[in-house]
RNA sequence: CGCGGGAUAGAGCAGUAGGUAGCUCGUCGGGCUCAUAACCCGAAGGUCGUAGGUUCGAGUCCUACUCCCGCUACCA
């Protein structure tokens, strides 16, 4: 597990400009990302950290058309303010370039010329549906329609949302053009396939045999499913207006799917980094002393584990990643972190509202890091880890060390002398914590590392407990010397364990011990004197603060507020249909009844299979409402039954009708039944 | 029976070749007073999701099941 590679690159996922950084992004890749990268640079290796936005793809021009402004007026704005909140937070990006730039077109087009030139693809001639009036091609997403399924009216050509089955664009009954209303027709339309049939061999080998037990679990699981079940041919282009054209002669208004480029993203900004800087970007994609590490989400891992390198096979000469170590996803306050909800907790909004507590975040979010599973981030939790263990454990160390140091001795490092055995145990118990820290962080596992630097805190705590210089200073003062140098040598070495972490704190303990440069990572276990005696340390001041209940508190109702706003803003009521005539009306057979079983459906979301006493039978009836109702709270309400719909199965129960529901702002489903809950059932209701 | 990950003290997590269940926070009790009412010590608290199986012995291996999260959604 040593660190022998010559040189590394480090990849962060590229951040998609339609939105703003969150703390899910962060927790996920930035912040592991930027620790390893540190760490990395800390052991005086040649890093490369990688990083830009991802400035294609369908999401955009949709949001685009919607605000009815250009696509490169939303990666504007986007790319800005990603690029300095990052800045901001202290992700040390060697590079952080945008897939928009001149030098990305070039180089993704290139590798595309390549790879057709060398037969690397297939083509084939597809039916496309086609917006007559936009004069293009729509994506499923462009598409709406009746589902032909469950006849919701406003499906998605993906997916219906409604009863969440899966579909095709061209099975919707009535489709639609999102962008003219047009009635879209079939046109036949020419693509580039990566066959990733191919290569199942060559992942069979490197994956599922060569990463088996140095991957992350969740990482290799879902790869080895990927490939378990075949590998198939995929799309490399789109009919689209906004992307890379496709630099193929007769390939106009194509351009490259946004998962071909994206990732090419990252040779583009390694290549802008080298001309900067005057180096040769080849070694750091194509030598194989090269450590290639991509940190993404695990949304992202079938295209950074199977699909990337499979174009960085096919393309030739280049590197494959050593390892991926994708993080899960982190929740806020019990809730998936959304965009579209403002569900989240922003960098920008953050760093404004925490000025000078950067450290904080990064710490809560690495102490919390969903680095196995899904976790959770709540505010309460936040405040708890900066009271207690930034503020308590490790400012509050740093703080009597200096407080004492200023005290006794004019702020100048007293020499030891006799080390006692006590002394001598703290001191090999503290040299071994870089390696320590060093080894969890070449495996992967932040948190874990994080728990480490605080235990390094707790040691000096624990020294200064024991020895109790402040008792001695009146008997023994000579003694007391010693035990602050002691503890001066530990507050030298948490200054160095402490910058990748926490490199804002990590630069301010150095003001406060008055060292410029930190003390190099690796001599700490065998330097005897890491901060020697005579040297002065400077002024005495808090690394951390508190954080205030009434703080936590706003941060908690802000969220609330937030996302009740952005409810109630996106709602608006459907306009009225067109008339009926009173026979139409009449053919609809509603009656009352009563709930009188209920269980949820197993392996679904929103169905409940529910057994509904209308006077004259029971029936069965599948209602998709188990994220509005529980089954407890719905026995026995009164609702209004549609008894003559056509029954219909839906995941193998019979459906005998329907309920009649409507839906509150908050998305909330809410019956609508007779106001009498003494009323029979079985009446009928016109 | 679609696939993958997860389920361990009130909360968040370790548990890395099967051998007396650990860490942090929180709670309770004590000590100390240099320190941001911070720090240090001690205690209580777990039938390791459920049910079977292999074994002298299983949180750890096998089988079945349950629940949560992803794979699909302007999301990492």
């Amino acid at each position: 597990m040593a660190l022998t590679a010559k040189r590394y690159t480090i990849t962060a996922a590229l951040p998609y400009t339609n939105g703003p950084i969150h703390i899910g992004h962060l927790a996920g890749v930035y912040i592991p990302a930027d620790i390893y990268s540190r760490y990395l640079r800390a052991q005086k290796k040649d890093v490369a950290f990688i990083c830009g936005s991802d400035e294609h793809g369908v999401a955009i021009s949709i949001r685009a058309k919607k605000e009815g402004v250009s696509p490169k007026e939303i990666i504007d704005k986007y790319d800005q303010m990603i690029r300095t909140s990052f800045d901001q937070l202290g992700i040390s990006f060697d590079n952080y370039s945008r897939t928009s730039s001149d030098i990305h077109h070039k180089t993704a087009s290139e590798i595309f010329t390549k790879m057709n030139d060398t037969g690397k693809f297939i083509e084939e001639v597809t039916e496309q549906l086609f917006d007559p009036e936009a004069n293009q091609y729509l994506a499923d997403r462009f598409v709406t329609g009746t589902c032909p399924k469950c006849q919701y009216h406003e499906a998605y050509g993906d997916q219906c949302e409604q009863c969440g089955s899966p579909l095709n664009a061209t099975e919707l009954i009535n489709p639609k053009s999102i962008l003219s209303g047009a009635t879209p027709v079939l046109k036949k339309t020419k693509h580039w396939f990566l066959p990733l049939n191919h290569y199942q061999e060559f992942m069979k080998e490197w994956v599922i045999e060569g990463h088996k037990d140095d991957w992350k679990p969740n990482v290799y699981g879902q790869v080895k499913s990927w490939i378990d079940d075949g590998l198939r041919p995929r799309a490399v282009t789109r009919d689209l207006d906004w992307g890379i054209p496709v630099p193929v002669e007769g390939a106009d208004g194509k351009v490259m799917y946004v998962w071909f480029d994206a990732p090419i993203g990252y040779i583009s900004s390694t290549k802008e980094w080298a001309a900067k800087k005057n180096k040769d970007w080849k070694p750091y994609w194509k030598d194989k002393e090269t450590s290639l590490v991509h940190f993404i989400g695990k949304d992202n891992i079938v295209f950074h584990c199977i699909i990337f390198p499979c174009i960085l096979k096919a393309s030739g000469e280049y590197i494959l990643p050593e390892n991926v170590p994708a993080n899960e996803f982190l929740n806020l306050e019990g809730n998936k972190i959304s965009t579209s909800k403002n569900w989240a907790v922003w960098l920008h909004e953050y760093l404004t509202e925490f000025p000078g507590q950067e450290d904080v975040l990064r710490y809560v979010l690495t102490s919390n890091a969903p680095e196995t599973k899904d976790n959770d981030f709540t505010w309460k939790d936040f405040q708890a880890r900066n009271n207690n263990e930034l503020v308590a454990i490790f400012g509050n160390f740093i703080n009597r060390v200096s407080v004492l140091t200023q005290k006794y001795y004019d702020g100048i490092v007293p020499a030891q002398k006799d080390l006692t055995h006590e002394d001598l145990k703290t001191l090999n118990k503290m040299r071994a914590f870089p390696g320590v820290i060093g080894g969890s962080i070449e495996r992967y596992r932040f948190r874990e590392a994080s728990q480490e630097l605080m235990n390094l805190a707790r040691l000096g705590n624990k020294y200064l407990a024991d020895q109790e210089p402040w008792k001695l200073i009146k008997i023994d003062p000579e003694r007391v010397k010693t035990i602050l140098n002691v503890s001066l040598q530990i507050s030298a070495t948490l200054a160095t364990v402490t910058e990748p972490f926490l490199p804002l704190s990590a630069k301010k303990l150095r003001g406060i011990l008055n060292i410029s440069n930190p003390i190099n990572w690796n001599a700490i276990e065998t330097s005897k004197d890491i901060l020697p005696a005579g040297h002065i340390i400077g002024s005495q001041k808090l690394l951390f603060a508190k954080i205030d209940d009434s703080i936590i508190q706003a941060q908690l109702e802000k969220l609330e507020a937030t996302k009740k706003n952005n409810s109630e803003a996106n709602y608006e009521l459907p306009p009225v249909k067109e008339n009926i005539n009173f026979e139409d009306f009449s053919t609809m057979d509603l009656r009352t009844g009563t709930i009188v079983e209920a269980e949820k459906i197993k392996k679904t979301k929103k169905l409940l299979n529910l057994k509904v006493d209308l006077g004259f039978e029971i029936r069965t009836i599948v209602s998709g409402i188990a994220e509005s109702y529980s089954t407890e709270e719905i026995i026995g309400k009164k609702v209004t039954v549609l008894v003559n719909l056509a029954p219909r199965i839906i995941k193998g129960v019979e459906s005998q009708g329907m309920l009649l529901m409507t839906e509150n702002k908050e998305g909330k489903l809410i019956i609508v039944g007779p106001e009498d809950s003494n009323m029979d059932n079985g009446f009928e209701i016109n």
